[in-house]
DNA sequence: ATGTTTACTGAAAGCGGTTACAAAGCTGAT
DNA sequence: ATCAGCTTTGTAACCGCTTTCAGTAAACAT
């Protein structure tokens, strides 16, 4: 280990041919003999040579490297995004470089440009939490999209290199809280764990259909859980506490199949029988809603589908195609043990 | 967008300086006065200059990147893993090239030619999928480790650039294999998810540990599952299956918490008293073990401390230290609901 | 005024590839 | 034999940055 790394003019020199020749043979280029080429592969072969990917960088200014910026790689759903976004890419001969930002704007800041300098191709925004509600945090987002085309995954900003694809979570919760009401729960408590674009986008859904439904709501209905998505104690803890405060509730529409799990132990802990005198509906349709017993009932909202139009997108924009600035799927609801709901 | 990119000459005309200078003001190099760095300082910000880390890279060599290959990054554990080592390499200024290889030997190889091709300065391997009972089948890894540091993330391979920090499977269910046998639970069936170097660890304690306690065991008792770890219905499948096939069980030690979970819903399923008349422990303390009630008795590996040290390792041997080539880690039972286990 | 330091700054080589352009080697037609 | 036209190969410029080495200017000592 650590002798001088091997470069494409050994290979020239052990093969007796020129760099240039070397470098035809490396890019299968054509108009090489079959005599050379034979002879440079076996010069590679012998010494385990591979090309050094700056020094080709550096003359196409292109890696083939998408950068994948997220708020937090072991969540639950954004790291399955993740994995389908890894996997599609290396499908079309791209790698991923990945980003772990955390939530402040400074390290989001600090992350892009770092994936900027490293000249990749791209950057999909996976998540949600990267766009602020004031328009003018998103600047750079803009900013980042000037240097490259930036895909957003559950998200939408405007601008002229950037792409979203998002599942409309807005019309999701709408649609589930309406069969809710139209079931025969009214009392229902709406909690998330997040304040992102999807999070607000939801938390309107569940507004508006409460509104259309005619049932008046309170804040106190509307509960944020601001903690760890792991900490299913935290947020049973949390459901006590809105019934302590005096509302009285018989379903949960969560904005998170963990808040939803949480939701069915607590209802269960109070002896509720589910889903006659309770509901619960989660988001995410993830395997955390065959966990329980009944199983959630669970909004699905395509995570394979969106990754991979995002990323089809994506290849169509560096292969210089037009392509649409916006897509919208449709989500799903799936019904399983924690509702029984009004058939359409 | 589009325009030609902003280079170091552009810095360097702007502020009527050589680009000598500009790059020394950009490493904060010593010797530059005040006032030329702030006249360049100025260009850069007003042209949003960012340094081409190819060119950078190209001449020192070196990229402050390391690949992370996993096989499956939306699974539970790796992708905690994943992102407790994105967050310690980037608190080391090194940033992370993802690679999802899946399970395939080519695959594998191939994802490992690209890392070295883009020139990180270490590999780390996490999860043991990458190992192989036939020492053979692993020469693809000391491949690897001649040209970079190979950092393996619970699993062994020897070899003189490659350094594993694991936590000790085998010992892990050997304890809890033995405190259920104490317990009074005899009946034990073992079932397992991977065949993984420490999956093979795990399993070897398993049989390790009824063996010494005198305890007799058919090959029945031990059940692979060849699923997807979400398929918690196909496991419960399974479990009837066994029981079907005529090993009648009161325990189950699970490699993998999913698998405890749906042993959990199963025995539920079933009538049993858990955890008097039945046992569960699962494996690796995530979230899960808290999804169900009671909630499972899980082997916490410690996967941030692993990670976290695996990297301050890779760092020593970065900056040239001698640093040691196996470091091995006690799991820890963490008692929940699912077991009543003798005190010792 | 002159010699010596010290503090900055610039010119140029080099990192390892790609590729435009030129040159050389063959082929077959004249 | 000569030449056009093709294939194959080589030369050298270039990609954007770091860094060595040399040079200039200012500051200080004599």
């Amino acid at each position: 280990m650590k002798e001088r790394t091997v470069t494409i003019y050994d290979i020239s020199e052990k093969a007796g041919v020129s760099i240039a020749t070397v470098s035809r043979v490396l890019n299968n280029s054509s108009n090489v003999s079959d005599n050379t080429r034979k002879k440079v592969m076996a010069a590679i072969k012998e010494t385990g040579y591979t090309p050094n990917a700056f020094a080709r960088g550096l003359g196409l200014n292109t890696m083939k490297t998408i950068g994948i910026l997220t708020a937090d790689s072991s969540d639950l759903y954004l790291a399955k995004a993740i994995y389908y976004f890894e996997e599609e890419l290396r499908a079309n001969g791209y790698d991923s470089l990945l980003c772990c930002t955390g939530y402040e704007l400074k390290d989001k800041k600090a992350a892009i440009d770092l994936l900027i300098s490293k000249k990749v191709d791209g950057i999909i925004f996976v998540g949600s939490h990267f766009v602020y509600p004031d328009a003018a945090d998103n600047k750079y987002i803009i900013n980042a999209s000037e240097k490259v085309p930036v895909m957003l995954l559950n998200a939408e900003v405007e601008g002229d290199n950037i792409y979203c694809v998002s599942s409309d979570d807005h019309d999701s919760v709408y649609r589930a809280t309406r069969k809710l009401v139209e079931s025969g729960f009214k009392d229902i408590l709406y909690v998330y764990n997040s304040t992102s674009y999807s999070a607000r986008r939801k938390e309107s859904g569940f507004r508006d259909a409460m509104k259309d439904a005619g049932v008046d709501i309170s804040n106190t209905q509307l509960r944020y859980f601001n903690g760890s998505n792991e900490d299913v104690h935290g947020m049973s803890a949390m459901l006590e506490d809105v019934e302590a405060s005096g509302f009285k509730f018989n379903a949960v529409v969560a904005s998170d199949d963990t808040l939803a799990l949480s939701a069915v132990k607590y209802a269960q802990s109070k002896g509720y029988n589910i889903p006659d005198d309770f509901s619960v509906i989660g988001y995410n349709n993830s395997m955390l809603t065959a966990c329980c017993d009944p199983e959630i009932t669970s909004i699905d909202n395509k995570v394979e589908t969106l990754c991979k139009h995002l990323t089809s997108i994506l290849m169509g924009v560096l292969s210089g195609e037009e392509m649409p600035r916006k897509t919208v799927f449709k989500g799903e609801i799936v019904e399983k043990g924690t509702t029984s709901l009004k058939k359409d």
